[in-house]
DNA sequence: ACCGTATGCTCC
DNA sequence: ATTCCGC
DNA sequence: GCGGAATGAGCATACGGT
């Protein structure tokens, strides 16, 4: 039997609503209007649509489409040429306005059998899936049919989907909202599905369960080995003070590195690294995973920590993010592991044997990350201090500095200093060199140099 | 097969 | 990451 | 204060000319 489907033309309706307003309220009742008559079985697909998306942000899809291939794919299908569609995009500074202007002119257009959310999101799954010799020109055929067959508003949406220009001004927060409101009746239920939005970090998903099964479908959500969750953010001060401040209750201080965040997922010799932005860049270090595989006394374990560039030949001299860069290549990945070694910090976990430890507390948390990790060269926690010494911690925060880092981080250990999955809140506060330095206004300060693992060296004229 | 160029996409 | 903007 | 959007440097991939 066949899966219910939502006409495109519907989705199109509604961007054009949310694009005639600005208030988030308004943006808000329009997509819960959307969702009360989406069936079920698309409404996954919806939402990456409304984000300009067509999977989890994790997922690998990518169009590989650009304003030039798409000025030659409208080009085809209107039968204009490419010339005419680039002078119109400066004209009109949008590709999407103008495939609409020059389909619209052509008549007949999208006069075939009427595209629908799952046939669009198909076919441009099919265009992402398109590589190697020959790759653009595929892309290009298909997306010119694709044009063809919409309607010029439709193919307005299309052309921004594909290139990436969607900007309805509603975005993920927005979209829990609506689903809220369509499918608990409320706003107020907002915040747990963004803790099961956290927890699994892909939109799509919240909306399956609570559109099918309401909230009770949300708690079918859980942490995953191999699925990454949205990481923790730390706030920022200018000033040491306004920590203790912020966390009455008392705090620890970490170094800050100048790395990659990473979350690595070790399910037995598995491993699995995802990237702040929850891409999974395991191939990248093979280094890393191989302290993991090593360095866990654990089965099963999600643990979060900053991958540093070493200096060649040491354990503790760092190198500036800049240089660990270069590690960012999918070939000759094993030649630069020599050249560029690196070192992985932990500081946080997230799930050990079938335990999650994200509703524990820090001091908990840090507790069974130093019981489960094997210290070694390639891999440790972050360099900690527990004190409520203000001078003790600034002389923890120079020494820092002093070693090219970027700072250092304030952890609340209050009962409540659980891990966030996804919030950016007053439990971890940041304190960086670039404010510190700031306050020496009445001294002129030049770098002069980046020597490796030593940081810069300042000048005071 | 080998180059430079154009294009697209990621991280802080 | 930091920054700006509108609600 | 929050949510949304914009932003620069370096690598990967495909193309097109030799």
């Amino acid at each position: 039997m066949a899966a219910r489907d939502l006409p495109f033309r519907d989705l199109v309706e509604t961007f054009e609503k949310l694009e005639a307003t600005t208030s988030g309220n308004e943006m808000v009742e329009i997509l819960a209007g959307l969702f009360r008559r989406t069936p079920p079985e698309v409404i996954d697909l919806v939402c990456y649509f409304v984000q300009g998306d067509l999977a989890a942000e994790y997922e690998d899809v990518n169009l590989q489409i650009g304003e030039r291939l798409m000025a030659e794919a409208i080009a085809r299908a209107s039968g204009r040429p490419r010339e005419e569609i680039e002078k119109l995009y400066i004209e009109k500074g949008d590709y999407g306005l103008v495939a609409e202007a020059v389909l619209a002119g052509q008549g007949g257009a999208g006069s075939g059998d009427a595209l629908t959310v799952r046939s669009v999101h198909e076919r441009l799954l099919e265009v992402a899936r398109q590589a190697g010799v020959g790759s653009q020109e595929a892309k290009l055929n298909l997306l010119a049919d694709l044009l063809r067959q919409a309607t010029p508003r439709e193919a307005r949406y299309l052309v921004r989907i594909a290139l990436g220009t969607l900007r309805l001004g509603a975005g993920t927060m927005t979209l829990l909202n609506a689903l809220a409101v369509a499918f608990t009746g409320s706003k107020r239920n907002k915040p747990r599905l963004e803790r099961a939005y956290n927890l699994c970090g892909d939109v799509g998903l919240v909306a399956k369960k609570v559109a099918e099964k309401g909230l009770d479908g949300l708690a079918e959500i859980k942490i995953q080995v191999g699925h990454p969750i949205k990481m923790m953010a730390a706030q920022r001060v200018q000033r040491l003070e306004e920590i203790f401040e912020k966390m009455p209750d008392g705090f620890a201080v970490e170094w800050k590195y100048d790395g990659e965040r990473v979350q690595c997922h070790k399910a037995g010799d598995e491993v699995v690294i995802f990237s702040r932005n929850l891409e999974n860049i395991t191939h990248q270090y093979p280094d890393v995973v191989e302290a993991i595989r090593q360095g866990l006394a654990a089965r099963e374990a999600i643990v979060e920590g900053e991958v540093v560039a070493l200096v060649p030949g040491t354990d503790d001299q760092f190198q500036p993010f800049q240089v660990l860069m270069s590690r960012r290549r999918k070939y000759d990945v094993e030649r630069y592991v020599k050249e560029i070694p690196v070192k992985l910090l932990l500081f946080d976990v997230l799930y050990v044997d079938g335990r999650s430890l994200i509703d524990a507390p820090y001091p908990e948390r840090r507790a069974v990350l130093e019981r489960i990790v094997r210290r070694s060269p390639r891999l440790d926690l972050t360099a900690r201090l527990v004190s409520r010494d203000p001078e003790e911690i600034e002389a923890f925060f120079e020494e820092a500095v002093e070693r090219g880092l970027e700072g250092i981080l304030a952890k609340s250990c209050a009962p409540d200093s659980v891990y966030r999955a996804g919030a950016r809140e007053w439990s971890w506060i940041k304190w960086k060199r670039d404010y510190s330095l700031e306050l020496v206004d009445t001294f002129d300060v030049v770098a002069v140099g980046g020597f490796a693992g030593r940081g810069l060296s300042l000048i005071h004229i």
